[in-house]
DNA sequence: GTCCAGGACCTAG
DNA sequence: CTAGGTCATGGA
């Protein structure tokens, strides 16, 4: 057992870990429960920041101030967001969202999975997924048993059938992982190098994956790497350009993505997870 | 029963 | 370049 009080301001956990960046955190009694890595954590909001706890002992907590991202300084960022009113409303709206620095591989199979599927069946997925081939934890009373098992590396699914992986509900979803997770267990791919690479040739390095076109690698990028300008473009988003920014003519797909790439500045994907959210929770 | 979901990919025009 | 069909599954 071991504890930590993370002091962070203008962090909002809760928008942050139910936004869609993530798809393992359960909120309880507003405690967010959830696994980095191998070790199970309990998140909860207090005054002062962020308090954690995990089950296993802990003497370096580098890798959850890495995952919150907590040296991020909020209002920096904030500045370089376009002064216009769709964001303006996004921004107050949903204050104190931020961007989570997951796990390269963790990032990227779980939007493999995310196509065409609505975020409480990512969920779904993702928890058999684990629960099926993620290593076994020190078991936690009173927690849903997907949260017993950390996420499975390359190498737990590269030796799956496509039918095992089926069984977990993703469908069509199954080649394109089991394609992935042996390229990277085999050498193939190397997740480490997108990491010394500028953003367009890592887009294009991620793409060459099945199953992976421009909008997954943007939430992988964005998600995993730390490239803010990463812009990921679904149907949410679309839509939302479409209506926010030229609600009397019809844009072509082409010219919403070179309008997201000039309009929002360098940190063009903090812009996006703030529309998204708003629109998602607080429009409608 | 119908529509749609944090898409990608292939084909035809 | 754009439009349309296909893939699997389940929530609304």
């Amino acid at each position: 057992m071991a504890n930590i009080l993370l002091r962070v301001r203008d962090y909002n956990l809760a928008a942050t870990l139910d936004s869609g960046q993530v798809f393992r955190w359960h909120e309880q009694n507003d405690t967010w429960n959830g696994v980095v890595g191998k070790h199970f954590v309990r998140l909860k909001q207090t005054p002062e920041g962020i308090f954690a706890e995990t089950a296993s002992q802990v003497n370096d907590w580098d890798w959850l101030r890495e995952f919150l991202q907590t040296k991020i300084e909020l209002e920096a960022i904030l500045k370089t967001f376009p002064d216009d009113p769709p964001m303006r409303d996004a921004v107050a709206a949903c204050s104190g969202l931020r961007i989570l620095r997951q796990d390269p591989w963790e990032c990227l199979a779980s939007f493999i999975l995310s196509s065409t599927k609505q975020i409480v069946q990512i969920r779904q997925i993702v928890s058999l997924l684990c629960e099926r081939f993620g290593e076994r934890l020190a078991p936690q009373p009173h927690i849903g048993s997907d949260l017993f098992h950390s996420f499975p590396m390359p190498q737990q699914i590269a030796t799956a059938s496509e039918a095992e992986l089926r069984a977990c509900k993703m469908g069509f979803r199954a080649p394109s992982l089991l394609a992935a997770a042996r390229r990277i267990a085999d050498g193939s791919f190397d997740l480490e190098a997108i990491h010394k690479m500028d953003y367009p040739e890592a887009r294009e390095e991620l793409m060459k994956l099945r199953g992976v076109g421009g909008k997954i690698a943007d939430c992988v990028l964005l998600f995993g790497y730390g490239f803010d300008s990463a812009f990921p473009v679904d149907v949410w988003i679309e839509r939302a350009l479409q209506r926010l920014y030229f609600p009397r003519r019809r844009v072509s797909e082409k010219r919403l993505r070179h309008f997201a790439a000039t309009h929002f500045g360098p940190h063009a994907g903090w812009s996006q997870q703030y529309l998204f959210h708003y629109i998602r929770t607080k429009l409608e």
